[in-house]
DNA sequence: AAAAAAGGATGATATATATCAATGTACTTC
DNA sequence: GAAGTACATTGATATATATCATCCTTTTTT
């Protein structure tokens, strides 16, 4: 099951459109639907109230957009926000525990949902504390080459601050090594579009950090 | 809905008594059941192949300790060691399926209590990308008063290096926050026993990193 | 009780990255 | 098209932490 069966979940959802750079729901702030995108994308990341957030995830057409508030305080925990002209629609967290209630299928998919992403944050967490910058970028890159763009020359929203923010570095320390990775021949690194000339050195650089 | 009443649900669980060092479940391997403890604490870690682990949480009496390749591959990706004698009880993951399809209300409990983790992910993730030594060790130290062992004055079976793994740092640099901490009045660190005498100033350490 | 192993601690040095300031380029607004 | 703003980049320097080796203390084993 997908995000998309999710998606179904809600028949009288709303359809909402954000511009560029506008947040859909931010840190703290009330958790009253899930987000389901239809056409955009979306930065999710974590903010520590000083301008050095985590970016950890880009979601795309078709994927849901939660948050662990959900059942607990329904707070929101991480920020959204459009990194292009998106259009999302809402569905109401009352309605997802009602399909809960009547349909437990569902509800064993929602918790193997929240275990993918668990997974996905444990490696977030070993990758960010344990490897170093050129490491942190490889693995940065291959995400967006494999599991946002499927293609190793992609067209991007993203700047170098997010990819700092993804990675867990300040913004120059970003640049120096996209202009290292440049300088060995591994990318390509303009503005907002990049391509991968050797793939296999940068899922080695990746591994070891 | 706490541990306790998950524990419940397996009526025909088995007990098992882990000695001080042992592993009751390790990173990679399958997972079969959950594991609820009785007596004994138990460390929760992250594993990165190089001993550079991620030490996540201590597991006390009466909580479950279970993972996130429950439905997704049932794979563990969290190994678990017993910090001194533990008895456990292993309650399998089939019989918390058979629950789930029977109870929505357990569904919704389990649901809630991923968030709770995945909110403390959260906190971890900041916590460790953007904190320097002395703001992480404080947070480990004020984890270990208010979340563990309830008391600021409290005997532990962690070393130096488990600290250290709790803090995403090398053992050398645990030691020597720890002995800063102690040269400036704010705790006191033996051998497995440890006094906060300036909680205020610990609290303010750890919110600024 | 003695020996061995494990853990705590220290000092010196190397390395990685942040910080800061300034410049150049690209994009947006008027 | 010009002005203003945002972003990319660079260089120099400061700071934080890892690494390495060694020694001391505590705990475990014989």
């Amino acid at each position: 099951m997908t995000d998309e069966q999710l998606t179904k979940v809600d028949t009288n959802r709303r359809e909402v459109l954000f511009k560029t750079g506008e947040t859909i729901f931010k840190s703290s702030g009330i958790q009253t639907h899930f987000i389901c995108i239809q056409r955009g994308t979306v930065k999710v990341y974590l903010e520590d109230g000083k301008d050095k957030n985590i970016l950890l995830r880009i979601a795309k057409p078709n994927e849901i957009i939660s948050g662990p508030g959900f059942l607990v305080d329904h707070r929101h925990y991480l920020t959204a926000t459009a990194l292009e002209e998106t259009t999302t629609c809402f569905v109401n967290v009352e309605d997802i525990k009602e399909v809960m209630r009547s349909n437990p299928e569902f509800s064993m998919e929602l918790v193997k949902h929240q275990n993918e992403k668990i997974i996905r944050y444990f490696e977030k967490i070993l990758s960010l504390t344990h490897k170093q910058t050129h490491g942190k970028i490889a693995e940065s890159l291959l995400y967006l080459a494999d599991h946002v763009y499927n293609n190793d020359f992609f067209e991007t929203p993203l700047n170098r601050k997010d990819l700092a923010d993804m990675s867990a570095m300040t913004k120059e320390s970003a640049i120096r090594v996209l202009k290292e990775f440049e300088a060995e021949g591994i990318i390509i690194a303009g503005n907002h579009r990049f391509k991968i000339l050797n793939k296999e050195m940068l899922r080695r650089i990746s591994r070891t950090g």
